[in-house]
DNA sequence: TGTACATCAGTGAACGCGCGTTCACTGATGTAC
DNA sequence: TGTACATCAGTGAACGCGCGTTCACTGATGTAC
């Protein structure tokens, strides 16, 4: 080894952050071995010796770039303070930094098995954490709450991405956002 | 010619049916020239001399999949049915027959300035579509009020399509189209 | 503490393969006279 | 209606390129004595 444990453990990190932001920005499909290797300065032989393939890569900079996105949201407690987060001009301006989901779900049935588990534990933690922003009684009502916000806010990002008109996208932000905030309000006052 | 007017018409309409159908179960980058070509029995240097490039066969399948989705659907007049339809285990086990958006939506933002243009048009038609079964008085707010049903509709298919267990992807099929339907119902009554 | 050796992250050339596209050519159809 | 020619859908070899992966090798770090 010409690099010492502490330091192939960080390339490794550095690896995994630069391939969470690519996937998201470029799609799975779109992004290539050599590609993500560049962006993390390391050779495609280095990222090999690592991971040993793509799909391995992939399924870890899942995890990875999760747990990282729940950090740094650990403050949040209340579902509108997500909903304003989430269905905003920054989060659709910023796939590489934003939600895995609208940016590689529709290519993950085409993934490994290892792939698809990683992505489900993915939307079931997404599940788990609105839920438990939500007044049902129990976690699974309370998940069921929060199974049409969790889908509403996907659909509405990929919408505003793909459009190719600035006013059509910035109207499904609002619109969108408006609807399950003004659904959250009524929601709360029925509760008291 | 070694091929009659007629004939080579009845190949480009061939074409665009397999690639409508190749593009929405294998996605724009997972999906090839040769393969496109195969699948309608031509041979790629003929899908050349009818389209130029992969390019137009992705914009010009886009509006004539979407044209056929919405002849087939003409009969529905109501939004309980739209909703019956769209989120049901037909629709996410039969990718390459049903909606394009969840299935390339994701791929949109990053391909050719017609693509998007076409992309967005479906988007607007479908906006219209749904808006014209909706209680509102003037068409912009119908459309506003089929905007959420629309990306929860999305959302719903996409997660329950990418989810690695039956059970959980049926799970969020069916809370979202009773959540979908129910609402209806209330907005039904409010408007009585 | 010094020496010998094992480890293994990282290097970079090479692999077969499929990608989208080009191009010279074919030959039956369609058209002009 | 018959003949000569233009059209152009379709053919298939070839293009350069990037893909994911393999592999023999390097050499500083880490370890055993």
């Amino acid at each position: 080894m010409n690099v010492t444990k502490e330091k192939a453990a960080e390339n490794r990190e550095n690896l995994l952050i630069q391939a969470a932001r690519l996937f998201r920005e470029r799609g799975i499909s779109g992004i290539g071995v050599d590609a993500l290797a560049e962006a993390a300065n390391m050779t495609h032989g280095s990222l090999y010796s690592q991971f040993g393939s793509k799909d391995k890569v992939l399924a870890e900079s899942l995890t990875n770039g999760f747990d990282k996105i729940i950090a740094r949201r650990a403050t949040l407690e209340n579902i509108s303070e997500v909903i304003d987060l989430y269905i905003s001009s920054a989060h659709r301006d910023n796939p590489g930094a934003g939600c895995f989901i609208p940016t590689v779900g529709s290519e993950i049935p085409r993934q490994s098995t290892e792939v698809r588990a990683r992505f489900t534990d993915i939307v079931k933690r997404s599940m788990d954490l609105l839920g438990s922003m939500l007044p049902g009684k129990r976690k699974r009502q309370r998940e069921d709450e929060a199974l049409p916000i969790f889908a509403t806010m996907i659909g509405t990002i990929i919408l505003s991405r793909a459009v190719d008109d600035a006013k059509l996208s910035d109207r499904i932000l609002s619109v969108n956002r408006e609807y399950l905030l003004q659904q959250q309000k009524s929601q709360f006052r029925q509760s008291i």
